[in-house]
DNA sequence: TTGACATGTTATCAGTCGATTACTTATCGT
DNA sequence: ACGATAAGTAATCGACTGATAACATGTCAA
């Protein structure tokens, strides 16, 4: 008997399947650039499946981005929860780090981020971009960080997140400029780009 | 007689019409939420025309796009070579500074930036972002700079063009966490948003 | 004046898009 | 076994997209 016939997934289980699919079609192609059809051959399902199980192309890259920034935000909130932060401790600092260099291995969030940060003209999304990128801030604020030291962690996520979205460490040569401004920007981070185990 | 009609212009002219229309359409929309005709429309032209001045959307983007990033660039080479620069000097840092803050004025150059870094789905698109941002880096690193710092400049630089595309400046209210980020971020700046005097 | 070239436009096309409708089939309680 | 409900697909639509071809008109040198 052929397994890819006949067995049926619940709705929920096969929601999270298309939503996971969609994340990595939205995070090569953005909200415009990908079609629901591509979302849906990425899921192995019908075009039509998608769109009734989201109601929109908009509703689904929404329900995508906000978990994809939700995870992000999730990360910071399990290093505060995890022990306790001391605002003034490097290590406490470099825990914080890490735990953003680990999001490096699921590039397709980030890169879905920074889509929904971009996307300005559809209100919908930048009203979403502007309500997750708060809740970020407010979650790392909760180190103990001031407003400023606070901004600079965040401006230096932004900064990987460029990078990342323009595969600029799937192009590393010597003397490039680019290639220093990578290398000093990931640091021993990189590896974590190269071979995901 | 009605002006409207007739009148002619230089192709070159009406080159540098389309291009100025077409960056405040793809700072809108990128480059796959922006119509070929929208940018017509944009320029008072006719669709076809502009695609036959520029062959493809794609050529007409990656010219938009290089002119915004290497606008960016121009303004802070031009404070490198207007008077000698002190690496070590604050005041020197806050010439650069104000060089980016100058550069608020005009966000659709911003936001086309941010659409092309983040269109690593387009390899056109994404080989052009990595070679302008290697440019940009390479520009502000004949501050004197060193990496570091260089990189850090530059992660900041990122933030406030990601609060901008997703109309942080637009969407002050109190209490609201992403508006403590904004006004932290922008400072004085905040002023340049709202009133382009 | 004229004719050649540059500056545009109108008409049109094949492909793609998001969405709707109608239909099919698996699953499960009774 | 069976009927109701849930899980899914095939067919199709009108709108839009980027691009091409054919055509029209302004401009300028001779």
């Amino acid at each position: 008997m052929n397994a890819a016939k006949a067995t049926r997934m619940s709705a929920d289980d096969r929601r999270e399947l298309v939503i996971a699919a969609a994340t990595r079609a939205f995070a090569r192609g953005g909200y415009a650039g990908t079609s629901t059809d591509a979302v849906a051959r990425e899921a192995g399902v019908s075009q039509p499946y998608v769109v009734r199980m989201f109601g929109t192309k908009l509703e689904l890259f929404l329900e995508v981005f906000e978990r994809a920034v939700g995870r992000i935000r999730d990360a910071f909130a399990a290093v505060l929860d995890d022990d306790p932060f001391d605002p003034a401790s490097d290590d406490d600092r470099a825990r914080m780090g890490i735990a953003y260099t680990e999001l490096l291995r699921d590039q397709d969030f980030l890169q879905v981020m920074m889509h929904g940060f971009s996307a300005g003209g559809v209100p919908e999304i930048s009203a979403a971009a502007r309500r997750c990128m708060g809740e970020v801030f407010a979650t790392v604020r909760r180190t103990g960080w001031d407003d400023e030291e606070t901004r600079d962690f965040i401006a230096y996520g932004m900064l990987l997140n460029v990078m990342i979205s323009m595969r600029a460490h799937e192009h590393l040569g010597e003397g490039d400029p680019l290639t220093a401004l990578t290398t000093c920007a990931f640091g021993d981070a990189l590896e974590m780009l190269e071979s995901p185990a």
